[in-house]
DNA sequence: CATGTTTCGGTAACCGTTTACTGCGCTGAT
DNA sequence: ATCAGCGCAGTAAACGGTTACCGAAACATG
């Protein structure tokens, strides 16, 4: 005689389906296609079913259910944190979509620790999650490529979806989904911008060699130049980091060695353009007359910033929608990827250049 | 002969305990053990378990783990929305906690829609979630406190705990367990901060009449000018809605109205504060020079206004935590409080007030 | 050598649903 | 009266684990 049925200790056990059906006095099948509306039961069984129900205050066991062949419905997104206004809104469009879609959405951080990922789409698989949704820039080596080829082989073959979201997709041979949006072509515009405002020594701030979502900015900015006939100075790509702390400190260290080389400064995200906008107003500069900025995330500070910040709009949100949606679209094609456009929201820290 | 196995369509049916078993020429029962790591197996059986894992790349289901008594390991939050800096915060703080504890942590935004709460609910019930926490403000109507007690009647007799967080309680009697910051304490050390600074007129501006969030803060900006013998006039407590758009605007219209009643304005929060930063601004009023602001929630932009806002602090990580911890913790008594500290962060938008 | 003790591993019931297949009681046609 | 057809509802296998209980082998003891 294995296993003698466990007491419960705290709260009376919680009803079954098994309970519900004696109450109705019918079979647990019945009860289970009522609930599932989708065979033809008799009125008035239905309504004693429905009553039992009420009376029992049963819900389903979703792991019975899913153990039974219906398929889970959960995505999970996974990100190095969730406060990071960026991901906070693409993390906000997954969990509507997903909502809308009937799914619960699990949110998983990782702090940037390649272990914990792992971790997490261990546990995605575990759960049989119809989707595994990564987020943002990292500096992808090629051990981090095998590894994403991993990932994406491993939930293929469980039936899962990876998608990868905010960063470039890893070829047609890896079973990935990819929602990105044009980052190169925001820095352009971005830059565009305050060439046709007369300005000629563009800085480009922020941002770090071989990252996925900077790397794309430098080009942008580099290719505006070059179609000006502008030859982008070395001494005008100012990289390092993300970020208020190194937007400060870049710019005051520039400061310090003289007056700025440029007339303007394209930052490589909203944070590091606060960062500069400090800086310059500390040292006595007007901003947007003596020094033009702009930014790039279209963060909601960047609308409080003095002045209001121009700065370049990532459909964040719209790209968590569209990431699920392509998880959940069964002809989406694996390896191609799904770009979504930006723009630049001109506000107030831009001037027109006059003289040279 | 019912239900003939299921043919799977797409990619090979992934392997289960069995099929180690098999391969490794043992029971399911060992390879159960191998994987729970809690019985004694001899250790060349072991490794032929473990490889066989390897092999077949398996991993548990956890839908038939879950069934098999197993708890489930999994917290849920609703709140709003995700985007909202507070919000994001705790949500940030419920994942860390969630994490450390080897949960997953699922997000529900309900867009302050009773319906789509009441859902959720029911989904994480079906799901047998360890706890769902429910964060943030709202104007409490008698039903919705009876909505809420209803939830914790559900839960609790599910075995799950349901956190208010962010939020008041509702009794002892109500089965559930309250994480909470102290909010009037937080007005009152604001309020308490410009007054000290020489301010008499103090506005408070911003948040809506009956909110659980305002409430307190109102009442704290109320005691601290009692405290001074100063009595709260009925035109120094201007209310409505929360944001930087009624920051904004209200303080237009009383600008309109003629001169400031108020050296010094205490706002709900720091979205309400930026607004009227503005409006003050661009009526010609220097910040602090001529009027003092603070703000209320330590927002990441209230350290990029210019200039730079001082407002009070919630730990809203630290309440995150706390509210996965006491839904953890066994002996946590329900009814109870736990209440954590708020306290000003001085940044530049007070001044000293130096005339009458 | 007989017997008591461990140590390790297998057997099978059970968790709560879903659903293929079967069967019962009626109705209406022949 | 007989029987096919239909509308409902029941039976029970299967989903993939966990674990109580049992038993065999290995070892220690008298």
């Amino acid at each position: 005689m294995p296993r003698k049925p466990v007491e419960q200790a705290d709260g009376e056990r919680r009803s079954t389906i098994r309970d519900v059906a004696a109450l109705a006095g019918v079979s647990v099948a019945t009860v289970s296609r009522v609930l599932a509306g989708n065979y033809p039961i008799a009125p008035p069984t239905r309504a004693r079913v429905l009553r039992a129900v009420k009376d029992l205050d049963y819900v389903v066991n979703v792991h019975a259910r899913a153990l039974a062949g219906v398929s889970q419905k959960t995505v999970a997104i996974l990100t190095r944190d969730v406060t990071t206004p960026f991901y906070a809104h693409v993390i906000q469009g997954v969990e509507q979509q997903a909502a809308q879609d009937g799914r619960l959405c699990v949110v998983c951080t990782t702090g940037a620790d390649p272990d914990r990922e792992l971790a997490y789409v261990k546990m995605m698989r575990e759960h049989g999650a119809d989707a595994v949704i990564i987020v943002g820039g990292v500096v992808e080596t090629l051990g981090y490529r095998k590894q994403l080829a991993q990932y994406a082989q491993a939930l293929d073959s469980a039936g899962s979806k990876l998608v990868l979201c905010g960063r470039p997709g890893l070829g047609p041979d890896v079973p990935a989904l990819v929602a990105h949006y044009d980052n190169e072509g925001g820095a352009y515009a971005a830059t565009s911008h305050v060439l046709s405002a007369g300005h000629e020594r563009v800085l480009f701030l922020g941002g770090v060699e071989g990252f996925t979502t900077s790397d794309p900015r430098v080009a942008g900015w580099r290719r505006a130049l070059r179609d000006r006939g502008i030859t982008p100075d070395k001494e005008l790509l100012q990289q390092g980091s993300f970020g208020t702390h190194f937007g400060y400190e870049r710019t005051r260290q520039l400061l310090k060695r003289g007056p700025l080389p440029a007339t303007a400064i394209v930052a490589s995200d909203d944070g590091c353009a606060a960062g500069a906008v400090r800086a310059l107003r500390e040292a006595g500069l007007g901003i947007p007359e003596d020094v033009s900025v702009v930014g790039y995330d279209d963060a909601p500070m960047a609308a409080h910033l003095w002045p209001p910040l121009t700065t370049v709009h990532i459909p964040a949100e719209e790209l968590g929608r569209t990431a699920v949606r392509l998880a959940l679209d069964s002809r989406a094609q694996l390896g191609r990827e799904t770009i979504l456009g930006t723009h630049v929201v001109v506000r107030d820290s831009v001037a027109r250049r006059i003289d040279r």
